[in-house]
DNA sequence: CACTCATAATGTCCTGGACAAACGAATTCT
DNA sequence: AGAATTCGTTTGTCCAGGACATTATGAGTG
């Protein structure tokens, strides 16, 4: 609504407006500007930055990437063909195609009518069944409102409306589930500081479905809280969720450190985004590489534990 | 969680982890230390401010009474006792005491127990029916909600899962009338810059537990765009809500300008705390003070045009 | 390959100055 | 009386440039 006008009679907008937009604090943008020469703003008439519609395209493009690993120094530098041709390459779509287009969804958040959103979704989870709504569409989806988010069609505060919709959905598909005391117990939780919570739903569907009897402590739990509530619970099994996000090193090491915490009779599963980069194996971690491994994970410790 | 520490050993948070917490911006914050000489914090080993547990509890009922229209200049010379004392007083809990003590509203969002929350919700809702949910229970539990924050019981995060539960209720609720073809046709909105819903979705309950065909445009509507609506709609009544937080003139300019733009044909409704504090009146303007008075409105909208 | 350490990159915090927009009170108009 | 206007004051946001803690990178090593 704001950023479409091309130019001519509308020059741009404010920090602070970008700052909401982007995501990005009004503090690192200056510094950007001091340092790497962009985004490089207009002046307005009192000499407060303007910053145009493409300047705000290309950044919305470096904030999509850093979100992904890249870096500001490398990625500011770069024109816009550039970044989206990075941005194209990056992310591993993998196989299923899930949903081709998904163009209902933009028009119905930019409308906000979470009604018809919850309607459409629920339509397609009974339509589909959970186990292909979870591998499938939900990450179609996830990176259709993505690239609607980099291409200014939809603002933050929608892609939220979408998120809560489908953990609302999910939920209650998981509570429906309702199998109580099957084996194992599976606690779900992401480390502090990575507050990425649909991959963990979505796992935790994926477990529900196999029977596994799933307590989820939602997100950003400090590493002695979950050893405690492992103890608590008697779980046989950790999961952890890493968004992409979630920086390399710190996925390491907060795994080495559970690892060592936990009782050994306790399996560790590590997945997500934020694993793919380096570090490919911790001792003791069962990495889960893709969603259709959980089932796989699954029957490999009930085949090991029997 | 962070600021029930007293003293001793846990010095206070940092001015980003107080930002979140109050809502207040950082650079907002150190004006207000350098104008009015509080908050004072104190400072770590390398110079950054560390806000002890005290202050940051009076800046809770500091920025309490500023979004009931206080201003910083009188509000952060004031001792604790005295800002409390002002709290207690403000607040026009009016007739009803709705729900005495709601006690198992905090508890419940501290645990984030989302699913209990809506049930204990959805229960007293079909108990009470949606009249009396509405007028009694929403605002006394509103209140209860914000003097938790006050008292820091609860964070910001938590009272949005409140207020979002009790949107996804009053919404289904409201969806279940299913009156879709009497008269009149009310279109309700707030004007922009103005997010607070809850209002908004209270009076629309009211009017379509009355036959009222009700239209909303959720928050934050230009002017322009509510002309447009009432216009191609075909819209009767239309109907604003303004939260304690918009400000006494802004609130009047938009009335005048949309009595201006809009049809005479069309009513035009305007309730809220925002409108308790000067203006008026507003020539062509029915103001609604309390909720109470919607019913009566719409009686008598129905009287007038029969 | 996986680990360790020095170097470079990066976000956040600081001070102090400036001004536009919003406000309140006193005044005039109806 | 109550509504509009005016004007000095209050208040939030912006700017510049400097500093440092933290974290990532990459080369060298087991």
């Amino acid at each position: 609504m704001d950023s479409l006008q091309p130019s001519d009679e509308f020059p741009g907008i404010g920090i602070a407006a970008l700052e909401r937009d982007i995501g990005v604090g009004k503090e690192t943008l200056r510094v950007w500007e001091r340092r790497y020469g962009f985004p490089q703003p207009l002046r307005d008439a009192f000499g407060e930055r303007v910053y145009p519609a493409d300047q705000v395209a290309r950044l919305r493009l470096v904030k999509r990437l850093m979100d992904q690993g890249g870096r500001p120094g490398k990625l500011l530098g770069q024109p816009l063909e550039a970044l989206s041709a990075q941005l194209g390459a990056a992310p591993e779509s993998g196989v299923g195609g899930g949903e081709a287009a998904a163009d209902w969804l933009v028009p119905l958040l930019r409308q906000r009518d979470v009604e018809r959103l919850r309607g459409e979704l629920a339509q397609r989870l009974a339509r589909e069944g959970l186990e292909r709504f979870v591998v499938d569409t939900v990450p179609a989806l996830n990176r259709r409102v993505g690239d609607g988010w980099v291409s200014g069609e939809i603002e933050v505060f929608e892609e939220h409306l979408y998120t809560e919709q489908v953990q609302n959905l999910l939920r209650s598909a998981i509570l429906g589930l309702g199998l109580r005391d099957a084996s194992p117990r599976v606690l779900l939780t992401t480390i502090k500081d990575e507050e990425h919570v649909l991959g963990l739903l979505l796992v935790e569907a994926l477990l529900a479905l196999q029977g596994a009897n799933c307590v989820s402590l939602g997100t950003g739990t400090p590493v002695s809280d979950i050893v405690a509530a492992a103890r608590a619970t008697g779980t046989q099994v950790v999961a952890l969720s890493f968004s992409g996000a979630c920086p390399w090193r710190k996925a390491r090491d907060s795994l080495t450190e559970l690892r060592a915490a936990l009782s050994p009779a306790v399996a560790l599963w590590a997945g997500g985004a934020g694993l793919s980069g380096g570090a490919r194996k911790v001792a003791g971690v069962r990495r889960i590489e893709r969603l259709e491994d959980v089932a796989t994970a699954l029957a490999e410790w009930r085949a090991t534990s029997a």
